[in-house]
DNA sequence: GGGCGCTTTGACCGAGCGGTCAACCCGGTG
DNA sequence: CACCGGGTTGACCGCTCGGTCAAAGCGCCC
């Protein structure tokens, strides 16, 4: 139906009504999630019709099925670009980890709108294919250096960081109230990058440690 | 009001109104969250009437509380008895990090409700006060062997332990269609406990090789 | 038996929700 | 000018929700 195509010059500075539309979804789902924000908040803040969001988009599910694939979009593509396969194991992941803490920080909802959308098993199959790539990345970088099976797999791998960096994201709130100070800030967010860039040495270091037993015949420990 | 006595012998499988209420609440709040159960839901589950459960209860808010309130207790007992003085700090760290893989395990939608509860900013103060000993815990576990102060403190060690455990769970229906078969199973669920177990070890032992440059006038590396 | 007080019931309420509809506005076209 | 068609409007619908209420049930003690 309504394909929110500008027959118009498309001025800068005029945005469309469909866009209006979209921003202002975008904003306060993000802010307040799915089902705390009704259709009458998106207008109001779109300074639009309620009837218009039906208009240019056929329902409020559609509405956020939008948002939330810009918000996929734009997370596989900073990371993605974050796994270029130039410089070593340990620094690529160092930038895979900034990737993600940067586009974390700027997107400060994001954590929890992904995590709220966990509970309905409908859209799981959308959030596979997003986070598809993603382990496919991980798993491919550490495959010199990780098992392929076993609690030292890739996949394990991967579910760690994710959890050390979207963590502290969704706990931010309450983190502010249990330490001094805002998590949010410029000098704790770098705080948290330093913690997690030591996390993945350390963690780097003990594979280092522990797959020469494994990859030549076990024999005493070397180094 | 209603302050759910039970005058009567309170005989063993004759559970009480309030209790039905309660029981049911707690499973339903825990499979769908609070938005997406209604009282008449409650209710029914219980085999009661809808009325009964503002009679005993004041309001649907009241009533998740008392069943958020039964959680966090469970949680915070399980991991303090971990916790407990003996042992070396890796033999206690694993301690409670079984307790809490246990305790997740048990309460699998625990981690959802507790995330979806840093959604509403007016419920921070019971979580803080929930989580302050947990964090108070582990900073007084950890404190010989970590500095206090930087990315190395205790407090950043909290939100990454808790995110290496309950990450796992809250993408738990996620990584079932990611990787094949099911992250809940025992094998699963083992294999998830003997990552974080290596997690902590690696961990450890880098802790181990920093403090002794940091504790004495800076030198040249040892070892 | 009769009154008392807790428990239970079903009917009801107002509000808010997602979504629909018929009508209207308005610039472009013949 | 009339016509056309996409954009826009406000009124409206059916439904579900959390919560209320007056009345009924019921064990208990005088």
């Amino acid at each position: 139906m309504g394909k929110a195509k500008a027959t118009r010059g498309d001025r800068a500075g005029a945005a469309t009504t469909a866009e209006k539309i979209r921003a202002a979804a975008e904003e306060l789902f993000c802010l307040r999630g799915f089902e705390a924000v009704s259709v009458a908040d998106v207008a109001e803040r779109a300074g639009v019709n309620k009837a218009l969001v039906f208009y240019h988009f056929e329902s409020k599910a559609h509405l956020f099925d939008l948002v939330l694939a810009r918000y996929y979009d734009a997370h596989t593509a900073a990371l993605a670009g974050a796994f270029a396969d130039e410089g070593a194991l340990a620094e690529r992941l160092h930038r895979v980890v900034d990737a993600y803490l940067d586009f974390m920080a700027d997107n400060r909802r994001y954590a929890a709108l992904v995590q709220q959308q966990l509970t309905e098993p409908g859209t799981h199959a959308r959030i596979r294919r997003h986070l598809e790539p993603l382990l496919r990345f991980l798993e491919q970088a550490l495959a010199g250096a990780t098992p392929p099976k076993g609690p030292l797999a890739g996949r394990q791998f991967f579910v760690t960081f994710s959890g050390m960096v979207t963590h502290y994201f969704t706990y931010a709130p309450l983190l502010g109230a249990l330490w001094g100070g805002d998590p949010m800030s410029r000098a704790a967010l770098d705080e948290r990058r330093a913690h997690v860039h030591w996390l993945v040495d350390a963690i780097l270091a003990r594979l280092a440690d522990e797959r020469p037993a494994k990859a030549r015949p076990a024999r005493a420990r070397t180094r």
